[in-house]
DNA sequence: CTCTTGATAGCACGACTGTGCTACTTTCTC
DNA sequence: GAGAAAGTAGCACAGTCGTGCTATCAAGAG
C-alpha cells in the first residue's frame, strides 16, 4: 500500500523536513511575519499547492518548523551526551549544545526566539514550547543533581533553586548570544556558562 | 506659536502614551501581527486618520511602543535607586523591577519579547533594543563592582564576566516567567534572583 | 466675523494574505 | 495498454494590510 504510484523522490518525511528548513531560512531573513506560504514556497523552489499537499495549513507549517527545530537540539544534545570523556565536561558540552555556538545553532536559536514570542498568543505553538521548556528544565536539575553526587558541586546545595538557576543562565547566555552576538560572542558565552558551573563547585 | 487653536485635551506627549498603551494591550492580546493600524485604533477608541496623526507609520507606532516600555522600566528602577534602605538589598530591589513580578511589569516584559524577536529583522527596533540591552547589562556590571567594593561579593571576582552572568540571570528569569508563570511564579524568580546575589557573596 | 491650524474621521487603492479548488504530470499497480 | 493515486502547479476568492488622501470639526488668533 505504500508508495502506489507518484514522482516520489525522498520519503515524505524527508520532504516535510526540507520545507521545514525553508521556513527556517524565511524566519531568518524575514522574520515569522515573513513567512507565509507563497515565500517558503518560493524559498523551497516549490508551489503553492505542493506546500499544502504536506501542510494543511499556515500554523501545521509553524508548528512542523518548531517541532524541528527542538528535535535537532534534542539529537545533538544526546549524541554529545553518549559520547565518551569524563562525566562533567561532557555534560559541559551537552548544556553547550543549546547555546547558539556556530551558525547552525544560531539559526536554530533564532527560529526559537521568535517562536517563543509567537508563542505568547498561538496556543499550539505555547504546548509544543512548554513540552521542551520543562524537559531543558528537568535536565538542568538533573545536571546539578549528577554535579553534587560526582562531588562536582557543594552538597549543601539546594537541587531545586540551582536548577532554575542554571536553566535561566542558558536561555538567558542564549537570548544575548543571538539578539547582540557582538557583546557576546561564542567563546564567552562558553566561558559565562564553564564559569556558573564551576561556581557551584568552588565553595564555602 | 504653540498651540494655535485645537481640541486640545491633552498635550502631544500625553496623547502619544495613550495611543502606546492602546498598542501595548493589542500586543498582550493578539501578539506583535495583531497590532494593525485598524485594531490599535479600535482599542484606542479612535480612527485610523487619528492615529496616522500622531505616528506616521506603523513603525514609527511600535518603535514608540518600545521606547516606552524602555521608559518606564528605568523610571521605576531609577526610583528604587533612588530610595532610601541598606545598598545591597536596595541594588537587589531594582533588579528585580526588571522582571515580570505584577500584571504591570508582565504587560511590559511580554511586550519586550515580541519586540526583541521582531527585532531580529527590523534594524530600527535592533537599534532601540541593542540601547536598552546595553545599558542593563552595564549596570549588572556595576550591582557586581558594588557587591565587591560593600563587601557583599567576593574580592577575587571577575567582574565583567559576573555582570554578564548576572545579566543572563535576569533575563533568563524574565523569559521564563513570562513564558511560563505557572512554573516560576513570582516569588520564585525573586527567590532564584536573590540566592544568585547571595552567591556572589557566600564562598571559598 | 474670518482664517488658520490641530485633530479626527474614514474612504480608496494596491499589495499581500491563507486557503479552497481544479487541472495536470508522473509513476506505480493491475 | 488502462486506471489509480501521489504529487505539483497555480488560479480565484474573500479578506486584511499600510498608507495616501480628502473632508470635517473645534477652537484660538486676528
Amino acid at each position: 500500500m505504500l508508495s502506489r504510484g507518484v514522482p516520489r523522490i525522498v520519503d515524505a518525511d524527508q520532504r516535510r523536513r526540507e520545507l521545514a528548513e525553508a521556513v527556517w531560512r524565511v524566519i531568518r531573513r524575514d522574520g515569522v511575519p515573513g513567512a507565509s506560504v507563497r515565500t517558503v514556497a518560493r524559498e523551497a523552489g516549490t508551489s503553492m499547492g505542493a506546500l499544502r499537499h504536506w501542510f494543511a495549513t499556515q500554523d501545521e507549517l509553524l508548528h512542523f518548523a518548531m517541532t524541528l527545530v527542538m528535535e535537532r537540539a534534542r539529537a545533538r544534545a544526546e549524541a554529545v551526551a553518549a559520547s565518551g570523556g569524563p562525566l562533567v565536561p561532557r555534560l559541559l558540552r551537552v548544556l553547550e549544545e543549546t547555546l547558539p555556538l556556530d551558525d547552525e545553532r544560531r539559526a536554530e536559536t533564532e527560529v526559537w526566539l521568535a517562536l517563543t514570542a509567537r508563542a505568547l498568543v498561538d496556543p499550539r505553538l505555547a504546548e509544543l514550547r512548554d513540552r521542551s521548556a520543562a524537559e531543558l528544565h528537568g535536565f538542568c536539575t538533573q545536571v546539578v543533581q549528577v554535579l553534587v553526587a560526582e562531588g562536582a558541586a557543594r552538597a549543601e546545595l539546594d537541587v531545586g533553586l540551582e536548577g532554575e538557576r542554571l536553566y535561566a543562565v542558558l536561555d538567558g547566555l542564549a537570548v544575548h548570544a543571538v539578539t547582540r552576538p557582538s557583546a557576546l560572542p561564542p567563546d564567552r558565552a562558553r566561558e559565562v556558562l564553564a564559569a556558573h558551573l564551576a561556581a557551584l563547585r568552588d565553595t564555602p
